[in-house]
DNA sequence: ACGTGCGGGACACCCCGTTAGT
DNA sequence: ACTAACGGGGTGTCCCGCACGT
């Protein structure tokens, strides 16, 4: 080399700790959704993200608190955005629900995603039994969706969207049971059909929510 | 020593290659069921079963050799007597299926079990995506179990036990999504008193396929 | 916004290098202390100094000039107040002697710091045979303690105070090296009684060295 | 390669437990005589050993239960052999001891192993206020040292070899104090002439316990 | 049919040090 | 003078699976 140019230092060491930390979280959402939080690597996660180890623990003291933190910062969001923020407010609320579960099958089947079920629920039947912190977290979020549809089903009742006879909490407690079931099956089915049909299940016990005109 | 006497080989190795075979295997169930699959180790199976590394690989040619056998001969097996029997031939599908879903939920909510969840269901949600062999068997057992219930639910419309507008592969699946989805809202929450509300919610459910009378 | 109001640094960083340097010194030779040179952690130095690491390393280049630092800066001075300036100038070398010895083992036996030995001590087996930066340091103190318990002892002989067929450069040696065992075995028994045993012979060995009348 | 020749699989898998299990106990010795026990790295060892990382956790559960068997099955029967052996049953035991002393004292000079310092006295610098298994293991061994030494001077007293007013306890708990720290000092020191210096103190010491004739 | 010594790779964690910036 | 983001490499641990013996 004849002339020794001095290399510009690019060293994108960049210092930009809020993207930095959220391309580590969405790795670790993408890793974990993939293959589970213990199957999950962190050595796969940073090198996803594009980041060092170094980087990874200086944002997160640890696998755990990644997982805590993909629940709360990446999972949590999600399912406000789906699932609860459709139903709120509305002025039906078994259409609202027919038209979010409709909506977001379609979507799941179309993109392939539902192969890999439900986020929430993958880390729900993974984690809950084995370590406190996921399942507080977790149960956190299933029952603010319970406690959103119960309202939402109750306030039907007054208005005469739903049927009286209808005991909100537990029509509740299954229509978000019978979503992660219905996800559940299609993730171990891998069978598109099965969803709609299920989908379609699910919407036939909506209706019969409704009052008998 | 002067005279080596031969030791008399007691070594009750038993040679009792099935009663070996059957302890792994309800070991690695065990194991499995707690700690899900990947997280589940081959080192502990065989010390809970009091058997040698040796023994297990004999037997099993890996691990997944070994969660394959804990699908086909345990769980399997389990899911058809739980769930399959109860409803093959009866007069009424609907009240089989009720009676079926209350005894077990019961069962599973004193024994404690309930906050493990469903092996099947374990399995189904961290292996399926990532394994075509436990997928297949799965996938396998779920289409068994979904099989018998839409043939129940048919040849109920037949007896007149069933609303003819009810499409029995339609409900069939919801039925065996929303069980699904209830042992895993339970599991996560940890809280009887949800799995009671669920339960009642499906049998509410199963109750409008009856004809309008 | 408008204006951009530069925000008044209040920004407390005092500006008090001495301070920091000192407290940073403190911490550092109390892991050392606790932790040995390599099993003391660099992050546990300025998380208990309540400082940050880029501080830390602003005053010290390297973990192996801060332990550096603390033989000359922390552990020398102690040394010197506790052991050499007692004797300095004593009228009877051998009461001095025993009286400093007295005095501190009281001392740290009530501590209770008997147990973690002596300061310079651990770091002189451990770092002694790994570093000539420590090796240099620790030997130049332990020489001057010895150069001077010598003089002591020399000058002892001069106004018959001590017996003189006494080699102080001898005795010395036996003296430090056998205080440097007393403190060593203390720490590894744990045990008060034993360390009060070995001072007590350790007293009567430098009664021993007194002229006999 | 025309004609495939069968690698004969040499795989000197061995099978030689006890072989295997003794390499790594003499590796890991010389690794944490060198380098200390936090210091000293289960990597270096295996290799040393010219074992793999399996074979080392397969007859030691992990570094801790190493460290141990170091003590247990080497520095034990090292200390054992040196120091006790000489002066087991001894006519005239202050002659013992010197006799010890100086034999073992010139074979560590000229070996030059002296720099390293005693085995024994290493560990139980570094990790007595650490950990309680290895403070237990280490004092054991003190223990019987002072415990044999004592029982030597007092017989010793009985047969007129050692003047009657020395008291056997605090004279031992000196001797096994001073030796440590005579070994501590040439370690820290790295000087062979303090060595002796302080080894001929130590002799007189054992002299002056003789009876006055 | 079963026991065990052993191989080697992956993992989570933590460490020390640097550097761009304030 | 001091901060925080970041770089990587090393550590102890543990795991799955093989192969030789009995």
């Amino acid at each position: 080399m004849f002339i020794s140019v001095k290399k510009k230092k690019i060293k994108s060491t960049a210092k930009t700790p809020e993207a930095t930390r959220y391309k580590i979280l969405l790795a670790a959402f993408a890793e974990f959704y993939k293959n589970g939080f213990q199957g999950g690597s962190i050595n796969r996660v940073f090198k996803i993200a594009g980041v060092t180890k170094g980087a990874l623990f200086h944002h997160f003291s640890g696998k755990e608190a990644l997982g805590y933190a993909v629940v709360d910062e990446v999972i949590g969001p999600l399912l406000l955005q789906r699932w609860l923020q459709p139903v709120e407010g509305a002025d039906d609320p078994i259409e609202a629900m027919k038209g979010a579960f409709r909506r977001y099958t379609k979507e799941d089947i179309e993109s392939g995603h539902f192969v890999q079920g439900c986020p929430l629920n993958n880390l729900a039947q993974e984690m809950s039994p084995l370590d406190d912190g996921f399942q507080s977290r977790i149960d956190g979020l299933y029952a603010e969706w319970r406690r959103r549809y119960t309202e939402a089903l109750a306030s039907g009742i007054k208005r005469g969207k739903v049927r009286p006879s209808v005991r909100p909490e537990n029509a509740a407690a299954l229509i978000v049971a019978g979503q992660m079931g219905i996800y559940g099956t299609a993730k171990s089915s891998q069978n598109k059909q099965l969803m709609i049909e299920a989908a379609e299940a699910m919407c036939d016990y909506l209706d019969s929510l409704r009052p008998n005109e």
